[in-house]
DNA sequence: GCAATTATCCGACGAGCGTTGGATTAACCC
DNA sequence: GGGTTAATCCAACGCTCGTCGGATAATTGC
């Protein structure tokens, strides 16, 4: 080898949790609060109790509260689109297939993002608070969640393209679903009632809207 | 006449402003800092400084901070309920003339919903905060919103007794249409879109959720 | 051993917060 | 006029906030 690249430990005093990073601790500590209360109503000293470090800890490792905040969208963020460029990219390849495997892919995707939601109440949270104040958020916007919009309307476009949709421009079609998607989202934040049927519902719902999106059934 | 209950001046020191009363004046302030940047992140300064007058004089009207809030939460959602009850009532009488009507009836009341939400951007903000913090605003939900849930359901149980939805039981018709409710009071207070192009295809959406709802075309 | 480096925490600063007591002003009633 | 009542503001209280300088501890490299 050329170069010895190996992780090695650095000098330095040792963290107090040698298994996870101090920075990850409390980036998912802030993330959780940041989630449930809202920018202003969380304090950096609350975050760092529930990380169980100092509040100089916590602003050694992440800069102001601001950056904090940037930082747990980044987190949520980077996960989430993973996991939906990964269901997009199955979808778009079912595309191909015609109309009948389009309407299928469809349905398959908001299965997915549904699957998706459910697992990670703090990302839909975030998510909501997002919406809630663009003010706050615009620039944490252009970064990451403006690509994941664009994932959406292209594949739309795309299934419009190949036949599977009734709309001719499926900007309707992208709003409505987003707005199906959004009220879910807000849903799940809140907490509004049982999961399980919360889940089977809203699925029942978006699969009535894709319905009456596309033409006649088929052979 | 028995008693003299003209509305005479009561002593004691005259307002600033006597075409309005203060405590209406700090809460149309308020309500629209709440609104606008959620309830931790307007201070009892700045509300003052909305409406002209001194921090004392908020105290004064609409004592603490919390109190404020619930205030507001109380004269908004007075003018949504009356209007909401109102527009309901034109609906449920349409009723009792068949499902045609029925069918009629039901996209009326969406078009009188939506057209109250576009002109109270206020209230629509508002709401949405309740939905996003569900544990500040227990208590509020317990005495403004769940009459109107509850108005909104009994319409929808009245349209399948009538014959006018093909669900049996309306829960998931309720739902759907509590979600798209939502997403659109969402984009509204997020600023999302021009507010016509909104409007129109917000209004599209629920038409069509509601045809699909419907059984075949009648005579 | 000794320097260098890094993580962590203590303590304090200035600012802003919600709230309150009391002074002031201006109307009413007699 | 004097007394009462109500509206408004000033000033200050205790508290919490975000932030930062610097001390301490623990590890690596010499």
């Amino acid at each position: 080898m050329a170069a010895m690249t190996m992780p090695r430990r650095r000098p330095g005093r040792p963290r107090r949790d040698e298994s996870r990073p101090t920075r990850e601790v409390v980036l998912a500590a802030a993330t959780a609060l940041f989630a449930r209360h809202g920018f202003d109503a969380v304090s950096l000293r609350e975050v760092a109790a529930a990380a169980g470090v100092d509040v100089a800890t916590v602003s050694h490792h992440t800069g102001t509260k601001a950056q904090l905040y940037d930082a747990c969208f980044a987190r949520v963020f980077a996960a989430e689109r993973a996991a939906l460029e990964a269901a997009a990219g199955r979808a778009r390849a079912a595309l191909e297939a015609g109309p009948a495997a389009a309407r299928a892919a469809l349905h398959d995707l908001v299965d997915v993002f549904v699957d998706f939601l459910e697992d990670r109440p703090e990302t839909t949270a975030l998510w909501l608070r997002r919406w809630l104040e663009p003010q706050r958020h615009a620039e944490l916007d252009q970064r990451y969640a403006a690509p994941l919009y664009r994932l959406v309307a292209d594949l739309l476009d795309a299934a419009a393209a190949a036949g599977a949709l009734v709309e001719p421009t499926p900007y309707v079609t992208v709003r409505s679903l987003v707005w199906a998607v959004h009220g879910h989202v807000v849903a799940l934040a809140a907490g509004v009632g049982s999961p399980a049927r919360q889940r089977r519902e809203f699925r029942a719902f978006l699969h009535r809207l894709l319905d009456g999106l596309y033409g006649p059934a088929g052979p």
